[in-house]
DNA sequence: TAGCCTCGAGTTCA
DNA sequence: CTCGAGGCTA
């Protein structure tokens, strides 16, 4: 979206943003049930600030960036707010941070510079409320609304327990006191849902049938502004307290933060005071870092000048006040445009369309690509050359593309064809009846014998070191490798002419082919790359040929393995268990396919040896099932699946009610949600090594 | 035959 | 991690 736009272009573009972001306005804070995440609204919203600035002929005084919030609905009694509830300016990073800093400084006086100081507490992604209490009794509470005009909740938020209805005063001084009973005090606060809550609204909202809801923070909306407070009372709305509008004596941020405390508030024990502003870009990498964990939704860090004296000279600019700052995590979600749809080929030959982005920052990491998967998802999206998207990165690593923002269409896309001809090679594509994808027809196709070859050293194949993507490619560029026995045969006089190959890397490199001859037998036959052999099918087969044998030693010729699966007839072979017709098939036709043996035998005579699975040692985790989520401290997640192996024990991808123990590493992922919520037992590391001793 | 469970295969970025 | 599809089971 940096791109250099004509006059013209930039024009459409604000109207049609603008016309998109009216929408959704209407959507979020007029009905409650938005389309998009908050996050991928941002996006659109920041591109339009950045258009107008860039051409500020075109603002009016209808564009959503000039206004603060969204207008009240009829239903409430309305309130004006005696001091209006501001908003925050936004720091998208440090940068941002320290730039705010540099302004600040430059309206204070050396003194109050010197001084400066920070208090920092987790913005609550929830929704603004102020308390008026009368006499320490609460009165009158009233949502945010545009931010001079709220509405009136009183009733509703009477319903939140973490609200105090009478101001505690046991621990104030007698002035404090003297003045809260006699008078009035406003509190401000955000009111928001627990991701718990959340969930166990959402499951009885599908019970009943009824709309879900997107978040907690819509969840939180929605319910505050129920008309009958009984429903408010059934949904578990929180409070923490973060502003005292009266002046109660106290003379920094972080006082008022005690001062609410004592009144009984529910205080965030995040909070925390910093010094300077390092301080407070640490609690900030702190908190992303827990962030995940949290029981709420927080979407970034406040950053309020400490003394209260200096905040309030620093004022206020336009509807914000310069002495706070929102410092706020990288959203999971952002816009940006497909600038092209290329097509990959994987090594079973099936062609995959990938959308190539305009860099776009999302959760930390910029991203340039987004898989397709396949035409049918291409159609359920309708994604062409040119729109706008939205792209997400939620809880895992790998982008995905959620949605076309077909709104924002000039027109000039141009809608994607699967290719007829391979990419790679030109040759037909074909698509199987029924199925979804796409493969090309050529099985000499170069894109598939690069990627089996990428498939034959990897780590749970052959393992050999310093052979990565990289290196194959250019070992094939030089016509030294021709199929995957080929690797063995070279020597260090054939790479040492190379390029970046000095004498000890090519060392490093045969040495390492060398250590990867002798193999399990199970790491061999994953590595031969037979469809619908993966780790798990590989090592039943594994088993099924040790138990052929006669002789037990612990080599193995490939001879005899061959000779073992060319006795298995296809009956025999569908015969062990998780192996049925499909995956049988493929393993019957592998061995019998004539180029196969081929290679079979050429790996013979290049020296790889196969190794015959160790013996179980015990069967002390008979018929127990592990799965394994995050990492472990004092071994690899392989390491451990052949000690439960060795141990008779099963391991398994996914968590389902036939798990019997799940492994909890460090970061575990989505998989120690789902064992919590089934009840299957959680061992943590120490409790699986001394099931495993 | 439907529905659950599990495996295979593909994917991105630092 | 997710999705699709193969295999098993009621």
């Amino acid at each position: 979206m940096g791109r250099s736009t004509t006059k013209q272009e930039a024009k459409k573009r604000i109207e049609k943003l603008r016309q998109e972001i009216q929408h959704h306005d209407y959507l979020y804070y007029v009905l409650d049930k938005p389309e998009i995440s908050d996050a991928a609204y941002d996006t659109l919203k920041r591109e339009l600030t950045a258009l107008e600035k860039q051409f500020p002929e075109f603002i009016t005084p209808d564009s959503p960036t000039q206004r603060v919030g969204g207008p009240p609905l009829e239903k409430f009694e309305k309130v004006k707010h005696k001091i209006p509830m501001l908003s925050l300016q936004d720091a998208m990073d440090e940068n941002e941070l320290n730039d705010w800093e540099e302004r600040i400084k430059k309206l204070l006086a050396p003194s109050e510079i010197k001084n400066l100081d920070y208090f920092a507490e987790l913005k609550m992604d929830g929704l603004a409320v102020t308390l008026i209490y009368k006499n320490g009794i609460f009165f009158k509470g009233a949502t945010r609304g545009d931010g001079f005009i709220g509405e009136e909740i009183t009733q509703n938020l009477k319903t939140i327990k973490s609200i105090p209805l009478r101001l505690r005063m046991d621990e104030l001084d007698e002035k404090t006191r003297k003045k809260i009973e006699n008078g009035e005090v406003e509190i401000r606060g955000e009111a928001f849902m627990s991701k718990k809550a959340f969930l166990e609204l959402n499951e009885e909202q599908k019970k009943k049938k009824e709309d879900l809801f997107a978040n907690p923070r819509n969840a939180a909306a929605g319910s505050i502004r129920q008309l009958d407070p009984k429903i408010t009372a059934s949904r578990k709305l929180d409070f923490f307290a973060y502003q005292i509008v009266t002046d109660l004596g106290q003379k920094t941020h972080q006082q008022a933060h005690q001062i609410l405390k004592k009144l009984s508030f529910r205080d965030n024990p995040h909070n925390q005071y910093c010094k300077n502003i390092k301080e407070v870009i640490d609690f900030h990498k702190k908190i992303s870092q827990i962030r995940e964990k949290l029981p709420y939704e927080i979407d970034g860090v406040v950053v309020t000048v400490n003394n209260n004296k200096i905040f309030e000279k620093l004022g206020i600019v336009g509807r914000t006040p310069r002495g706070s700052i929102a410092f706020k995590f990288p959203g999971m979600e952002a816009t940006t445009k497909v600038k092209e749809i290329v097509v990959q080929v994987g090594r079973t030959g099936k062609l995959t369309p990938v959308a190539v982005l305009e860099p776009v920052r999302v959760g930390g990491v910029t991203i340039s690509r987004a898989t397709l998967h396949n035409e049918d998802e291409i159609k359920r999206l309708d994604v062409r050359i040119g729109d706008t998207v939205i792209v997400q990165r939620a809880g895992d690593v790998i982008p995905d593309i959620k949605e076309v923002i077909k709104n924002l269409r000039t027109g000039k896309e141009k809608k994607f064809t699967m290719p007829k001809k391979c990419p790679v090679c030109g040759s037909k594509v074909i698509k199987k009846e029924g199925e979804v994808d796409y493969y090309c027809s050529n099985k000499n196709c170069f894109a598939l014998q690069r990627r089996y070859l990428y498939h034959f050293v990897s780590k749970k194949a052959f393992d050999i070191e310093h052979l990565g993507p990289k290196i194959i490619d250019q070992l094939i560029e030089e016509g030294l490798i021709e199929d995957a026995a080929d690797i063995f045969s070279l020597t260090q006089g054939d790479l040492e002419p190379l390029e970046r190959f000095a004498e000890k890397s090519a060392q490093n490199l045969i040495e390492a082919i060398n250590k990867a001859k002798k193999i399990p037998l199970a790491r061999f036959i994953y590595a031969l790359g037979i469809r619908h052999v993966g780790e798990e099918n590989a090592q039943l087969l594994a088993q099924q040929a040790v138990a052929k044998l006669k002789i037990k030693s612990e080599k193995l010729k490939i001879k005899e393995i061959l000779k073992i699966f060319q006795n298995f007839s296809l009956e025999d072979l569908q015969r062990i268990p998780d192996i049925g017709p499909v995956v049988g098939k493929s393993i019957y036709d592998w061995f019998h396919d004539k180029k196969n043996i081929k290679f079979l035998e050429k790996l013979e005579k290049v020296g790889v040896e196969l190794e015959v699975p160790k013996i179980k040692i015990s069967q002390k985790l008979a018929g127990k099932t592990f799965v394994l989520t995050g990492a472990l401290k004092s071994m690899t997640r392989d390491e451990a699946k052949e000690k439960i192996r060795l141990l008779g024990g099963d391991i398994s991808s996914s968590v389902s009610k036939n798990t019997d123990y799940v492994v909890v590493g460090e970061e575990p992922g989505s998989k120690y949600e789902k064992a919590k919520r089934l009840g299957i037992k959680l061992i943590d590391e120490k409790e699986f090594l001394e099931m495993v001793k």
